[in-house]
DNA sequence: TTGTATGCGTTATCAT
DNA sequence: ATGATAACGCATACAA
């Protein structure tokens, strides 16, 4: 590995100089300067990021914590973290598993944004109080170094049951998320007072976990005990999904027998025929956003959370009744 | 940031005990062992990875390098790669854009797994020629340090055209990949072997680019054309989708007017109506193979490149003519 | 303007 | 079995 002392040896300078040099610091004259470029260029050197690391203590990487790469909107979320992030001179890097936890407390990154339920509010609890910068998208949590950007949940699920209402639908089945899920509680919440708002209404709840399959099982349930048109509402588009599937494999027809409304507006919602009615939001605004409130953390700016909006997305999965 | 220098002197021995406890080093006693790990415990030490970097000049972390973050079967991919490096106490981390190219020579990274058009094939050499440990996913390279596990591109474009073939098509369009695609070059070749193998047979070939959008252009050329039932070979599923979308929304049936295949088996190829014929492969078996080659390759093992297999889909996307 | 020297937190060699 | 110390590559305060 060429290192800096390399440079200053064939360029007749001392280290620093050619520290100097490397980091534009006026200080040096620009022949030296060029000199000591032209040199290092020619010996294809590249500075060496853990000692700079050791040395500054920041890395310029943020992190970004999923549960898994499957997510159907990850990639625009991404894709807006690292459109901002970049612009910063920030580099972005995606991991995933418990294992990669340790990222953060080594400090190969200078934050984070999770997104990531294998991530205990404790355990970001700790890291937080150690001076390690989060950004929070799953979860609420009050710390001066964590910053929440959460969906606005409870309108979106307010706006998915009233769409049903007004369609005229009185049986109305709700297929939740894991109970460990803060957005699925935060949708069942909203759900529920619009539930008591328009009594009287059959309503019933069914337990999911964001899955497909748990999309399938529901269908069961929901075709076992179908007697009238009846509506669905999944707390994710995943689940809407596999309730999609198992009804269509079915005698009932969706849209006329199930109607099914989703959340989340993933792409395959735009090919199910009928489409898939369900709740959208800005994805990339939603990584936008989060990465420039963890650039103001870093900087030790003080901040507010903040609140992405949703809307309203009708399909034909649902029809008046 | 409390150091291996804190934990010396609250346990009253010295640093080098201390790093010797930390990494379960036989020479220091049983009692002494245990005592520093307390006093690191409490004070909820974790070492810095910049500083061990530094030292060791390894990181223990995989990168994990991508055209973007949308692609369909990057989540399998990834998954592969992951079940395999963490087992070997290896970290994963995905990055996407050019900007963050600088992890790999900077040392961020033990070593790459890249499938990524943004990096030329002189820069990855330049890395491998640098000493940097790469396996390539999407361009033959030839290098020491490098390997390649690659698609078996003929066998699948192969397998879809002897199936168009077979089921009485010899009208047959061919959306290609960009010219710059490797992959694409490669299902080329292999279709224009079967062509010449099949005269007579009318076959076009129309310049796409991957993206949904270019099957969208290659349907409004189909279209125009459109004389009698035709056989369409999408490069890639994606362009499928795209195609198949326009179709939907012209006069002719899907099957029936056009056949269409495509290679990838992404996912949404199972809700399309009628299902999608494709090639299929396994995402995850591609990943581990990957990671093992890669460890292998840091390992200074000797390795020889590697294939992966690939399967025909019939769907009824493709009928007899 | 340039050079000298120190320290970032580890690991590892050599003494003791 | 434990301790002192050098080294990894870089940035920077201070000296010249």
């Amino acid at each position: 590995m060429v290192s800096i002392k390399d440079i200053a040896k064939k360029a007749g300078v001392s280290i620093s100089t050619v520290s100097y040099a490397i980091n534009g610091n006026p200080k040096v004259t620009k022949e030296t300067s060029t000199r000591i470029l032209a040199v290092a260029k020619e010996l294809n050197y590249v500075p060496n990021a853990a000692a700079r690391s050791l040395k500054k203590q920041e890395t310029k990487i943020i992190g970004v914590f999923l549960t898994d790469f499957n997510g159907a909107f990850y990639g625009e979320l991404l894709q807006g973290i690292k459109e901002v992030l970049n612009k910063q001179g920030y580099d972005l890097i995606v991991c995933s598993g418990v294992q990669s936890h340790r990222l953060l407390p080594e400090r190969t990154i200078d934050g984070a944004i999770v997104l990531d339920t294998s991530f205990s509010s404790e355990e970001l609890l700790q890291y937080a109080e150690r001076g390690h910068k989060l950004v929070v998208l799953d979860r609420e949590l009050s710390h001066a170094n964590v910053n929440q950007v959460l969906l606005d949940n409870k309108a979106g699920a307010a706006l998915a049951m009233e769409y049903l209402i007004e369609e005229g639908h009185r049986k109305i089945y709700v297929v939740a998320g894991p109970e460990a899920s803060f957005d699925s509680m935060q949708r069942l919440q909203a759900v529920r007072q619009v539930v008591n708002r328009h009594q009287p209404l059959a309503y019933t709840q069914i337990l999911g976990d964001f899955n497909k399959s748990a999309g399938e099982e529901a269908a069961k349930q929901i075709i076992q005990e179908y007697t009238e048109p009846v509506a669905v509402f999944c707390l994710n588009d995943e689940m809407a999904i596999g309730l999609y599937n198992a009804v269509k494999k079915s005698e009932y027809k969706i849209g006329t027998h199930i109607h099914i409304i989703g959340f989340d507006n993933i792409e395959l919602t735009q090919y199910t025929e009928p489409r898939l009615a369900t709740i959208d939001y800005s994805k990339r605004k939603w990584g936008a956003l989060a990465s420039e409130q963890l650039l103001k953390l870093i900087d030790d700016k003080e901040i507010d959370h903040e609140r992405i909006y949703v809307t309203l997305v009708k399909g034909n999965s649902v029809r008046t009744v």
